[in-house]
RNA sequence: GGCGCUAUGGUGUAAUUGGUUAACACGCUGCCCUCUCAAGGCAGAGAGUACGGGUUCGAUCCCCGUUAGCGCUACCA
């Protein structure tokens, strides 16, 4: 097996444009202020001031940081999958940190939420969740210490000011970053404004020469020259952190080894890169992945369905079939296997196989690694799931798990041949469960239009009843004697048969079917008549 | 608009220190099996690697340009 650290240690560099490191020029003798108190405890080497000197040892620690602005989408999940198969095929810890410093979009439902998909799919987190909304004086700290250090400044330009200036910009077609307007303000004024009580944000005070150049693990070399890059808010007016101050802060004090995320965070890595450099703090690995895109090639979004992670649940997809789905989505394994049970991935996974271009989510193949895992899956493993689904229409007996255990699995077993999702178990396989069901209209224009039919059907269900034994042959010579005697194909008592036992157009095989539902059950269903009346309407 | 990234059948992905009939899976078509539908078996269609140049005996692979898509360009994350 390739040893996933083959790749090397690839390390971030910011230069001047002459050449020298950046960190030549920061100044001397800036030290952190002593940590708060850790609200971390759990964390073994969360300590700020002293992981530095440690480095090299702490091993594979990873996260998914998702914001709860909404449920969890496949996005988002492919992400958490991936980190986590990164952190258990390496021994690592996989820690859970919701990102919910937006006070207007944020909700503690959604958290829940999240929570719910993640342990849906099994990804077991061995840290947190922690809230970046309970940390909110260690970014006000750290922030402060930016400013005081002369590595951010408090800016006072109001939202109106700078969206004017950048409607102006772009009014004369030119494209507009903060100006810089309040870096170099003279103490007075500083002091003037503040004193007024004016609303204020911290920015980042960049450095505007040179370029910032990482080696992202999946994506290569990438560059950006800081002359672009503006600066940008750590704090907002409100005193909550943006995103950048969180991420860059809290994967410092979680200890964080490796930074996997979508690939629509590779513009922001330049900047936090920066703000690592500004704290005096080596920087962890990042590794971009490819963003899932819908049908369309555009960013995925309910427009193009369910995105959800919850409503793929609900419809009845496994989440073995649907992590190796989603694992395939911007990775693919060494081998020309596909079909992998999550024990085989965690082996499997490696940064190396993950590849640059976006990928189109593709339902169709999703329900048939569904479909799939479902045919394959031992009928004991299936029985709670289905019960569920049986719940849900009000089928469910007590006896289906007791005394029915072993007729249960039976007919789940027949059942799970031809079905796509668990939710297929109560719909096709109704007649099973409860005598109260129909007889849908595809199936009676299918097999129900022969006029011999009400005649036969009656006198078939007799000589069934009369047989000494109900099993598979017994049921089926008794059949075949009977279509034979009476000069009719079996096929069409067959098929007359499916419809009135199951309801259905399609079911398991027919002798299979009688054997499961018993002779009882069989005998009425085959002799009952009431289908004769309802015809269905015309026309239809 | 600026900046960044990407580009192999319809979709997901393989492939070669540059040399293969460009491979596998989903989907699609036909046949077999057969009591329906799946599954399974068999056979097939579908890309000449976005386009245009260059380097080379030879380019999907290296270089340049173009185009397209996506991302970032917020006091969202």
């Amino acid at each position: 097996m390739p040893n996933p650290f083959d790749f090397g240690r690839f390390r971030p560099s910011v230069r001047t444009a002459g050449g020298e490191p950046l960190s030549a020029l920061a100044r001397p003798g800036v030290r952190l202020p002593a940590t708060l108190p850790n609200r971390f405890p759990e964390f073994a080497h969360s300590d700020f001031q002293s992981f530095k000197e440690d480095p090299g040892v702490p091993g594979v620690r990873v996260r998914f940081a998702p914001s709860p602005t909404g449920s969890l989408h496949v996005g988002g999940a492919r992400t958490a999958l991936f980190n986590w198969l990164f952190a258990r095929g390496q021994g690592g810890r996989f820690i859970l940190r919701i990102e919910d410093t937006d006070r207007e979009r944020s909700s503690p439902e959604m958290v829940e939420d999240i929570l719910d998909a993640l342990r849906w799919l099994g990804l077991d987190w061995d840290e947190g969740p922690f809230l970046q909304s309970e940390r909110l004086d260690r970014y006000r700290q750290v922030a402060d210490w930016l400013v005081s250090a002369n590595k951010a400044y408090r800016c006072f330009c109001s939202t109106d000011e700078l969206a004017a200036k950048r409607q102006a910009a772009s009014a004369s077609g030119k494209s507009w970053k903060y100006d810089g307007a309040c870096r170099e303000l003279p103490p007075d004024q500083f002091r003037a404004r503040h004193a007024r009580g004016l609303p204020s944000v911290v920015r980042f005070k960049g450095t505007r020469v040179g370029e910032v150049v990482f080696e992202d693990r999946i994506f290569g070399r990438i560059a950006h020259r800081t002359e672009q890059i503006e600066d940008f808010v750590l704090v907002r007016s409100d005193g909550m952190p943006t995103y950048h101050l969180g991420v860059v802060l809290d994967d410092l004090d979680m200890n964080i080894s490796h930074v996997i995320r979508g690939a629509d965070h590779i513009s922001n890595t330049p900047k936090q890169i920066l703000l690592y450099q500004a704290l005096e703090r080596t920087v962890p690995d990042f590794a971009h992945l490819p963003l899932i895109l819908g049908s369309d090639r555009t960013r995925l979004s309910k427009r193009h369905g369910a995105t959800a992670v919850t409503t793929y649940r609900e419809q009845g997809y496994l989440p073995d079939p649907f992590c190796n789905f989603l694992a395939l989505l911007g990775w693919s394994p060494k081998t020309e296997v596909e079909s992998l049970s999550t024990d085989e991935l965690i082996r499997q996974f490696s940064l190396k196989g993950v590849n640059k271009s976006n990928a189109v989510f593709d339902p169709e193949k999703l329900s048939w690694f569904n479909s799939r895992y479902l045919r394959n899956a031992p009928a004991e493993r299936l029985l709670p799931l289905i019960r569920v689904e049986l719940e849900r229409e009000g089928l469910w007996k007590g006896e289906f798990d007791s005394s029915d255990r072993a007729w249960m699995l039976k007919v789940i077993d027949l059942l799970k041949q031809r079905v796509r999702m668990v939710s297929d178990f109560a719909t096709q396989g109704r007649a099973f469960f409860t005598d109260d069901f129909e007889i849908e209209d595809k199936a009676r224009r299918k097999f129900l239009k022969n006029e011999a039919l009400p005649l036969l059907m009656p006198e078939l269900a007799a000589r069934l009843e009369s047989l000494p034994a109900f099993g598979l042959e017994e049921v089926e010579s008794a059949l075949r004697a009977f279509a034979a005697e009476k000069e009719v194909k079996a096929g069409l008592l067959i098929n007359a048969a499916r419809a009135l036992l199951t309801g259905k157009a399609v079911a398991p095989g027919i002798f299979e079917v009688m054997a499961a539902l018993g002779r009882d059950r069989t005998v009425a269903r085959l002799s009952g008549t009431s289908w004769l009346e309802n015809e269905p309407r015309a026309g239809e």
